[in-house]
DNA sequence: CCTACAGTCGTAAACGTTTACGGGGTGCGT
DNA sequence: ACGCACCCCGTAAACGTTTACGACTGTAGG
């Protein structure tokens, strides 16, 4: 009853057929590319939809051939995912959408409600087949989602690693790299009591992040103590209380390598409480840099990655996941372990002179 | 030929209604709740869906009966919007599902690709009518967005004032508010000289902004210096290019109100350089308390609110503007100013002296 | 005994696509 | 003239739901 007597009102292809006076299967696989139409006709189809601007139900299609074009990027809305967010996953999804705009698929960002249980939430949104394939994040140490994408053979991906069914496709950073890399920056400006943060050792991270620092003690002839490694929380507070628990010791640590940014601004405050200046009397590296990492003055050395990049490979990685696109993607490493660049801050800029 | 002798291959509603051997029709409406359907059955049917792990296919569903009960969430992955990216769309995307989920509706977010027109994408998803509704953000001054939406008749609400096309809803941040209380709280402290960082009187909030300032001022009788309002960008650059004006200045200010957290890391550094201490030489009023805010050293004072609180009233606005729904949300407001709330931090707590 | 009615349920037609199939044409070779 | 291949196009059947409609019971009221 709206549509008066503009012919703007395109309802479906049927119209569209109708107004060229042509079927609709001439219709539909001109729109689609099909080969076997007149190039003529198709033009004039091109033209009428690009006039109407008819564009085709997704519901129809889908539900035609079984696919929706759609990937989804799950993300959780928690409120302890929302005090940690920041730019990670939009840019994550620049890289996502630019592999995915090569195959006309579109990205939709699934947020996890917080009082809903994740693998719950994910299973309404597989089983209701609104997206075609799924990338996780977060991802725990036993994780059911990547069961559950696994039993319902949906394609996925995940960023992090788990220890949950067997092989699947993820990409994880290169926390043993930054480990190691940042014990041999600061052994090479002399720092030999290097303390570290890391998460419980229950967790994976926390087990690999401290093997990793303890065998670049080693290599830099360095003797490893149990007491310069503190397990705390990857937060705010985590970073305040381990500069807490650093203060204590009687042979203070002149540098400190944290695992997570956020704990940087903790760490700063607690030891500008105590009148440890960072950069200055305690060497700092932290992880990430982060845009809100530029936010602290001294500036902190960390490490770099392009999260544009990584999107870019993770997409792929997905792809080469798909039976649709398999053959496109045939060299897609499964997992990736992926590398961070070092970036020089004021944080540790100072070096320890030797006393031997 | 995957489905072995499991059972628990359903593929969809037909094969459920087989099973328990009722017709399609009776299982349909035993499972969306309809009355004509005896609870014995309904019971059946329920715990047959339960247990074979049926869900309706949201294709075949949103085909029939028009509606997807889904809602778009509109943002950019573009560079700039990476970067400025805080835990905003995060915040607001928990209130917005709090809201959306008592009707079983689910939000979607849907990044618009930084190489892609704004408008071409988003006109690209609602003809797909893979939602029902969307949700924009980051409205220009005049936005053809809203206009589209308005045209196609898709029910929508906006985060962001516009001059485009009339009445629509939309909920917007008290910038009036935090520039006259700002002002108010200086100048309770003895601030006389106070500077304001604004963008271009071009866009509306450079307008609204300034003018909120200057009648702030008068209020507390003092003489509006047009030299003290500073256009620059709202970028950690144009908060490092402010604070170099404001150094040029020859009467310079004790206080500075900045539009947007960002400013505030380059405003420090620079300031920092020339030996200027935030919240001992100059005061300093940020604007939203970003948790990458707290990273500043020292704390930065300014405002605070409850993204959660503003995803509610944004949902149940839209919500009001949808037919379905509208009934259930008769007195929401169609345009709202958000307030906010004054959080006091060390970067303005200090006093001057009056000198009479 | 007839009618009315409420309670259940089955039937079938949509919703908008895509696509397998087949059928007119036309042109070509035999 | 006949067969054949080829190009183009129309027909109709799916895909999985929801829902208007009608049919079938049984019960109550007259």
């Amino acid at each position: 009853m709206r549509t008066k007597g503009k012919p703007s009102s395109m309802r479906g292809i049927r119209q569209l057929a109708e107004h060229l006076d042509i079927s609709i299967g001439t219709v539909s696989r001109a729109l689609n590319g099909k080969p076997d139409v007149n190039e003529e006709t198709r033009r004039r189809v091109l033209a009428a939809a690009e006039e109407l601007g008819y564009v085709a139900n997704q519901s129809g299609r889908s539900l035609r051939q079984g696919e929706t074009k759609v990937i989804g990027l799950m993300i959780e809305s928690s409120q302890e995912a929302v005090e940690n967010a920041d730019n990670f996953f939009l840019g994550v999804t620049s890289g996502l959408q630019h592999v995915f705009a090569r195959h006309k698929l579109d990205l939709l960002m699934l947020p996890c409600p917080s009082d809903e249980d994740p693998c719950e939430y994910l299973k309404r949104m597989v089983a209701r087949r609104v997206v075609d394939a799924m990338i996780i994040s977060n991802t725990q140490r036993i994780d059911r989602r990547i069961d559950l994408l696994s039993r319902a053979r949906i394609p996925f991906a995940a960023v992090g690693r788990s220890l949950s069914a067997g092989n699947f496709p993820w990409i994880d950073l290169d926390f043993e790299g930054v480990a190691e890399r940042a014990v041999e920056r600061l052994a090479a400006r002399g720092h030999r009591r290097i303390a570290i943060t890391a998460p419980s050792s229950e967790v994976n991270l926390g087990y690999v992040f401290v093997e990793s620092y303890r065998r670049a003690l080693e290599k830099h002839g360095i003797p490893f103590n149990p007491s310069l490694v503190i397990r705390v929380k990857s937060s705010e507070q985590g970073g305040y209380q381990a500069a807490h628990e650093l203060l204590l010791l009687e042979d203070r640590p002149t540098a400190v390598v944290l695992i997570y940014e956020l704990m940087a601004i903790g760490l700063y405050r607690r030891m500008m409480e105590s009148g440890i200046v960072p950069g200055r009397d305690l060497a700092v590296i932290g992880f990430r840099d982060a845009p809100r990492a530029r936010f602290l003055q001294p500036s902190l050395s960390c490490f770099r990655m392009s999260l544009y990049d990584l999107g870019i490979a993770l997409g792929e990685m997905l792809l080469a996941n798909m039976p649709a696109y398999r053959e496109l993607y045939p060299d897609c490493g499964r997992n990736i372990i992926w590398p961070l660049e070092l970036v020089q801050g004021e944080s540790d800029a100072f070096e320890i002179e030797a006393m031997v």
